[in-house]
DNA sequence: CTGAAAGCGCTTACAG
DNA sequence: CTGAAAGCGCTTACAG
């Protein structure tokens, strides 16, 4: 096999201290010896082995994440973001997913001990107490979207709320006084959220809520397609229909092309999400845009300040700021610039899809 | 910290041989001593440090995934499909991106040393030479879309040649003799693969090459977009435009619309990749689908095969078969069934979305 | 400037 | 059935 410290060693004629003080440009030594050790290091094709220097050191350089799927753009950009921190301070990634129950949570908590040196958790099936009782003490975490409180933990989450009354203020500003929502599943909290968002945005309003503007839907695109028919159900009907995700907003407009109804002119149509198909739909649509790269890259910067200052560093929660991204499907532009051109602005919400913000805000 | 298996040994008045004996379910043991470390193991919440365990066993159970790039879900696929299997087998999977150049790849393969026990590799800046220097002794390796001759090494590579063939031969079975080729550039291999199977296609049909028909592209939506222009430079117009990629296509059906020329009625388009957006195109587009997931699986199913019987495995190159997926672009059908549902069969290249393959064809 | 020695947390022949 | 001991490949005080 490969060579060890032991071989270099041997052939440079010093001790393996030596050696590894060389190699690892710590402490003094004699310009010779150094230029002897790395020519017969080089020659040998010796690469220190990590095992031998991550038991040594306790360090593993890695940091984990923990996924509850890898299916869609959402996760990948969630690695992107994170895998691009993590390379930029020298770690590594270590990927795990498929997660769908507790006890498989936990074996892969524990699978992380002595493979990671701190560790970002994102699961909706996780809570602070099995946390608390499986995690090696010490170790380092984030919890991406997990919707825990209490303060144990540093968090970060995407500002849901924030994001659909955004949107729903930028509806009403332009003159929609009847704004239908298509909910997500009660126990979804990303849909709770957004829900909220949209009643407070309605209540600043002075409107008056109405349940039957509050339409059932799952975050499928089948149920956004069900949806059109509620939505069309009432007189007077809504002008404005908001999916509180990206998927639904694709059924909803297959639906209304289906029923006849065009996009903008008879029914504007939003999303949450802002998921790449948005750009290709027919109008193209309307969305809350998430930087969710972001979110794994804010990630991994927050946990590595974790190991690297574990003594004062800071735990915090706090909210990844969302962006309204506007196109034709709500009408209130005129035409959809070249891809991800920035769209002039007429309003505070107004923005371009190229600014992407690094901003969060501090949660008490 | 967290106990050692010190700890527990002390604790439960045992050795620690015997301890990690009773913990691994190995050797014989005494019923009741079983128990007590057991039960030690289990107050002290003792889980075993892979630290120690990787260096004693010279084992990680984790396989690196080395990718040129993180955007898109090409990547995402490999990820999941890779994770997927490697779960299956009770592996971990340790990603690492973003390496442009061959120094970048070199210091990723040195890093992996010690990380995990395979590597599966996916990148276009790599050779056999720089592989063979720098890739410690002995460790199994598993070749994706390298594009690296030679059989030093297991690789799979997705059938581009006979993925364009399919496709072409699918428009000329359906009446066309004028087809068109958006081409990718000169010095990318997926790219002069399609075009060798758009090639051989013609050429068993009876049909002149003609280079008119040959259209330059860059596997960019914009150059999709440009390539409308020379498609209807020359008369007679070719009846149908066989784009490489699907961003080619896209951008070719946005030129397409915008010149007033019907889809397919006018114009049949066809893309490759089958990426999620052909679906949301209007009208939705006839692409080449490959099984990117399967391939991320079938690399760690062949990569531990290496690492479990490295004495006798068979190293060998293998392509991912591809199946063609009819939308209504290139009006060989007349409506898109639902989303992902089969699609009825006339021929054997009709093929459902939901079949993905699974068959890999041996190369000599 | 350099080396001998201990140690990181485990596993595994080898004795008994 | 169990333990003492060596060893995996490194790093790091501590002496000199």
């Amino acid at each position: 096999m490969s060579a060890n410290i032991k071989d270099v060693a041997r052939a440079a004629g010093v001790s393996t201290a030596t050696v590894s003080r060389i190699l690892n440009n710590v402490g003094p030594a004699n310009e010779e010896t150094r230029r002897r050790v790395r020519a017969v290091a080089e020659q040998l094709r010796y690469v220190p082995s990590a095992l031998g220097r991550n038991l040594s050191t306790r360090r593993t350089d890695a940091v984990g994440l923990l996924l509850p799927d890898l299916y869609g753009e959402f996760f990948s950009e969630v690695i992107r973001g994170a895998d691009q921190t993590a390379q930029d301070h020298h770690y590594h990634l270590l990927v795990s997913s498929e997660h769908s129950d507790r006890s498989e949570i936990i074996a892969a908590l524990q699978m992380m001990r002595g493979r990671v040196d701190g560790l970002i958790i994102m699961s909706p099936h996780i809570d602070v107490q099995a946390l608390n009782v499986n995690l090696p003490r010490g170790l380092p975490v984030v919890l991406l979207n997990c919707n825990i409180a209490g303060d144990g933990y540093d968090a970060i989450d995407i500002d849901n709320v924030g994001g659909a009354h955004q949107m729903v203020a930028h509806l009403l500003m332009h003159g929609h006084r009847r704004i239908a929502i298509i909910k997500g599943l009660e126990n979804n909290n990303d849909a709770r959220e957004r829900l909220r968002g949209y009643r407070e945005a309605l209540r600043e309003a002075g409107i008056d809520l109405d349940p039957a503007q509050e339409i059932a839907g799952d975050f499928s695109e089948a149920s956004g397609f069900k949806a059109v028919v509620d939505a069309l159900a009432f007189a007077p009907r809504p002008t404005a229909i908001f999916a509180s995700n990206d998927s639904m907003a694709v059924g909803l407009m297959r639906g209304l092309h289906e029923s006849g109804i065009a996009v903008p002119q008879e029914m504007a149509v939003a999303g949450f999400d802002d998921t790449t198909i948005g750009h290709y739909l027919t109008p193209p649509l309307t969305s809350v845009h998430v930087g969710i790269s972001e979110l794994g890259s804010q990630a991994v910067t927050r946990l590595l300040d974790q190991v690297q200052h574990k003594a004062n560093h800071r735990k915090q929660h706090s909210l990844l700021a969302t962006t309204l991204v506007l196109r034709e499907s709500c009408g209130c532009i005129h035409k959809d610039p070249a891809p991800l051109a920035p769209i002039g602005g007429e309003g505070k919400e107004i923005v371009s899809r190229l600014s992407e913000s690094d901003n969060h805000t501090t949660h008490p």
